[in-house]
DNA sequence: CGGTCAAATGATACGACATATCGTTTCAAT
DNA sequence: ATTGAAACGATATGTCGTATCATTTGACCG
């Protein structure tokens, strides 16, 4: 009888997975208090659907159809709101990424751009602590750091 | 006989005290190559009399009657070589001042616009091998710490 | 369901920042 | 002094991000 089942009943609305990941934002959004709004959607969704760190300029580029200031206005919404984290390059270009969890810091590859996150590296401590002896309170820091990934990784 | 003695017997050419220090950089400078012109001396001796950080526009500022162009080209010079460090603000902002000693990190104050070198902190290898475990090699970082100095430190 | 109004949008102007261009000047070695 | 390359200055160009403002739209409410 059931010949062949799919994993998901999902024939109807074919939506791509990240439909949920987007839905999932604009609901944080939304408790905060911002709409939800189709330009908001596609930015987000755009930015859901990069691999890699991304500038403005290359979601303004894949969303022809929405404002630039529009797209530059979603990110920061998202920045403030803690989806999305900023990155710096070496040569000071800012790029964008989702964020996956609360503070942390980016390896990002010289060669392909791929980031990873900096895992069991508690660097705020260490601060902390120095700033203290230059008589300085520390209120925050910026840290990126860089090198190849593995796939880059042969010279 | 002595009567007063000045310190210094420099009352003919009351040069200011930077000036010995743009002399030294103008020097290594020459040592690379670089030619010892007029304006190049005029943009090191005003990033020398800075006594906070500073912008590629104040500089230019302070030189009217040198061209942006040549601060622009003039500060990149002095970073390439390594008489000048490049400092990034919370916002962004690139600010530039003489370094003082090899690689290291710098603590700004957000209210005054101070900054102190962070001594004693080594996250080098911390951060090497926390790169390492995620399979990377890292080349190098960016650090800046953010607080306020002990000046401006009363809330 | 349709009206209402603030939020959000988009076209575009604007401004900051930094480099590119290119004819002219200047240094330093001969 | 001559000379060629380095450096300069005026200015054009380009990028990036925000400000402005008239128009649209989405959430709420009766």
């Amino acid at each position: 009888m059931v010949a062949t089942t799919p994993r998901h009943s999902g024939h109807e609305h074919p939506r791509p997975r990240s439909a949920a990941v987007v839905d999932d934002i604009v609901a944080q959004l939304s408790d905060r208090g911002y709409r939800d709004t189709e330009p908001r959607r596609l930015v987000i969704s755009a930015a859901a659907a990069q691999g890699r760190p991304f500038t403005a300029e290359e979601l303004c580029a894949a969303l022809p159809c929405v404002g630039r200031a529009t797209v530059y206005r979603g990110l920061r919404l998202l920045v403030e709101t803690d989806q999305v984290c900023r990155v710096l390059l070496e040569d000071r270009e800012l790029r964008y990424q989702l964020s996956h969890q609360g503070h942390h810091h980016h390896l990002l590859c010289a060669v392909c751009g791929a980031s990873a996150d900096l895992e069991g590296c508690d660097v705020e401590d260490m601060l902390r602590d120095a700033a203290v002896a230059a008589g300085f309170r520390m209120s925050g820091h910026w840290l990126e750091v860089y090198g190849r990934c593995g796939e880059c990784a042969e010279d």
